[in-house]
DNA sequence: AAGTTCACATACCTTGAGTATGTGAAACGG
DNA sequence: CCGTTTCACATACTCAAGGTATGTGAACTT
């Protein structure tokens, strides 16, 4: 019964990705100890030390998993859609609804920015998420269904205000603060439709 | 030449506040070393725990200072329009050019919400800028400029947008950025015009 | 079967936050 | 004016935790 080296490798490195995922998002960043989440699943720090370079190593390995997860939950989402207006609501409804997981809360939302440094919190946000949003815009403004402009700037103010409103729903009491926040959100999208196609 | 004890007193906590934003705004939490901010100012380190009861303590003073000024400028820049969405815009725009400022970049809308949690980040962000979105957006509610709705949803929205769109103004080389996102945010807004209202 | 690689374990170092206690000058009471 | 108290710090120490240097035994190679 014995275990090939590639194969025990990707089982340690999985289990202490697993781990620590979980202890980041109880947590938080700073709490984690790494010779604890170690322990935890059974090897040494020097094994996390062997897998990522640092303890910063493995917190961006967990980060960048959790936003690829995060971006493939909108982009499927989005997908059934043929209009690029329902294709935009449906991303947003998803991302508003995942942004409330404890996961993707701590983890992606409150501890990156700050332990990875905000550049390259975006450079990982705009690789998975992110870059949904401008594409859809981008789709929208070349449709001319929202007025010609600039995509980025819109696409970051939109970003944040969704990446906020998750974190409040998140600690919010009342059931109905998703439908509000949503139907929000559906004005202010509503703001940017060409004149000539404005909805109630 | 004899000087008093609370003089002293608040002339040492001013001086350990002053060199603590510095740091903090220049270096990260997390890089800054008290040991250090204490010696820069002329004490050591038991002086900053007399204080400040821990790092963390000093920090959040730092925080509450940053953010009350932030608010001031805030609430100045609106305060001399009487129509509400001017001062609506106004204030906007000034958190917009605010959060650019390095310091309030970094402590208040990068590091705090790690360091404190989100829920204290937000208190606090609630005592000072976003309570004036707030107040803003339920005046316009109540003067019928905007479709009638709760208003809480909205402002997380809005204050969200605005701080993320500020942390990417401040890295931004391109110089038409914050026009494009003060045009972007306009065009937002007045997707929440109540239908007889709107503007080109 | 001998040698090499490598996925870890073990032992150690270092930094920095926090604490416990000392001290000397201002405040205060007589 | 003098003894006493207060307090704004300084000094010396503890301890947790990240990081490093090195050892080891089993898998892999030849």
């Amino acid at each position: 019964m014995t275990v090939t080296r590639v194969e025990q490798r990707a089982a340690t490195r999985r289990a202490l990705l697993a781990e620590g995922r979980r202890r980041f998002a109880a947590d938080g960043y700073h709490d984690v100890v790494l010779t604890d989440v170690a322990q935890a699943v059974g090897v040494t720090k020097g094994a996390a030390y062997h897998h990522f370079e640092s303890k910063v190593g493995l917190f961006r390995a967990v980060v960048a998993e959790v936003q690829r997860e995060l971006g493939e939950r909108v982009a499927d989402a989005a997908e059934p859609y043929d209009d690029p207006w329902e294709q935009l609501r449906a991303g947003c409804r998803t991302f508003l609804a995942a942004g409330c997981d404890p996961t993707v809360r701590r983890i992606v939302l409150v501890d990156a920015p700050a332990v990875l440094g905000w550049d390259e919190w975006r450079a990982m946000d705009e690789d998975s998420s992110a870059r949904h949003l401008s594409e859809a815009l981008d789709a929208l403004v070349k449709a001319g269904a929202i007025a010609d402009q600039p995509v980025e700037p819109l696409a970051r103010l939109l970003s944040g205000a969704m990446n906020e409103a998750a974190l409040w729903l998140a600690r919010s009491a009342n059931p109905q603060a998703l439908g509000q926040t949503e139907q929000a959100l559906d004005r202010l999208l509503n703001g940017l439709r060409s004149q000539s196609n404005q909805q109630p």
